[in-house]
DNA sequence: GTCTATATGGCGATAGAC
DNA sequence: GTCTATCGCCATATAGAC
């Protein structure tokens, strides 16, 4: 029955996005996706007919929720200060329930570049759609820094501590997981702060 | 003899760095390994008993020397406007020629966040030292900001661009190679900028 | 120390019963 | 659609000749 199917191929999805994120492609095991769902090995090759297969489906969605977060994001409110306040926020709640994933993107990707251009197109990620908004909101407000160069500090002070969280973890806060976490909590703010100091100083 | 053991082990562990760097602890392959030292597999398992082995040696060699090379631009320098400026430029010189390094080392340690444990003693990476006095500078110059913060997002700004360099490749310069190298290039003097943009904002 | 040959185990994938 | 049993390959690891 396809409610039947679709209950089985969920059960699949989840387990295999799991998986998948935490041990990357190469480190996964069919069999690990196969008991995470419940099911056995063989139903995996049923649905889906390959690790391959299996591995394209769930890092397509992947993206594309990721790219859609991220349009949206830079679509809404006004202003700078609005989409810089809501970015950082939503992201490091995201990716705080998400931990691996920054470094499972950012593999999968180092090790087959092409795969990008596949999902590119699909997400209609068109980085004009927010690219060029901000763009010209900062050309409007006086503000003479590269956009690129803006968007990429952002995004690099809000995904970077994640992606290195063991690092941090250990090394700034001997461990101490409850620390990292308040300390990323109070980020949402300090970030914030410090972007738009920064942006003073470009005012003309 | 020990003059050719030496010559063997070290192609091993230079053949060994770039294959596990690019592949990943579950990506490499002890044959590739072999191939590009120029070897037999089997005088692998000769000079290392294991694959789990080989790693250990040379993930400790990696982390020992980012350890100690962080440490040392760290205290280079007697103003904070030197040391940000010696650690970007060092830093995305040093990993625009290992753009696979960000990766390859989040990926291990978050994937075996243990392992920093053992290595982080022997690295003799002692925190304190090139903490405190960052935070006894900032203090000095008045400058009201959370040391924590503020070397995160410093060193954010210089790795995650690298990190993610197929998603910002792509993305932002539509695959062009020469306008991502271009870029980076540039963000040695922009992010000095923007950083010390920022901490005007700071002073008390 | 370095090689060839081979053992051993694990994993992706398939066959076939129900 | 779901299971058990099994195939076939590939990767790590070892044995043994030179």
């Amino acid at each position: 029955m396809t409610e039947k199917e679709k209950l089985t191929e969920d059960k699949i999805a989840e387990a295999a996005r799991e998986v998948f994120i935490e041990k990357g492609m190469a480190g996964a095991r069919m069999q690990e996706i196969a008991d995470r769902a419940g099911i056995n090995k063989s139903l995996l090759h049923y649905y889906f007919r390959s690790k391959e297969k299996l591995f394209n489906f769930i890092f397509s969605k992947i993206i594309d929720r990721v790219g859609i977060m991220f349009q949206n994001i830079m679509q809404e409110g006004v202003s700078i200060e609005d989409k810089l306040k809501g970015f950082v926020s939503t992201y490091i709640d995201v990716l705080m329930k998400n931990p691996f994933l920054p470094n499972f993107i950012f593999n999968e990707l180092t090790r087959n570049p092409e795969a990008i251009f596949d999902h590119y197109k699909n997400a209609n990620i068109e980085p004009s759609k927010f690219f060029k908004p901000l763009e010209n909101q900062l050309a409007a407000e006086k503000y003479n820094i590269n956009p690129q160069d803006f968007m990429i500090n952002v995004i690099s002070m809000v995904i970077f501590p994640i992606a290195a969280k063991p690092i941090i973890k250990q090394i700034v806060f001997e461990g101490d997981e409850k620390a990292y976490k308040a300390f990323m909590q109070l980020r949402k703010e300090s970030i914030v702060k410090f972007v738009l100091s920064a942006l003073e100083g470009y005012k003309e």
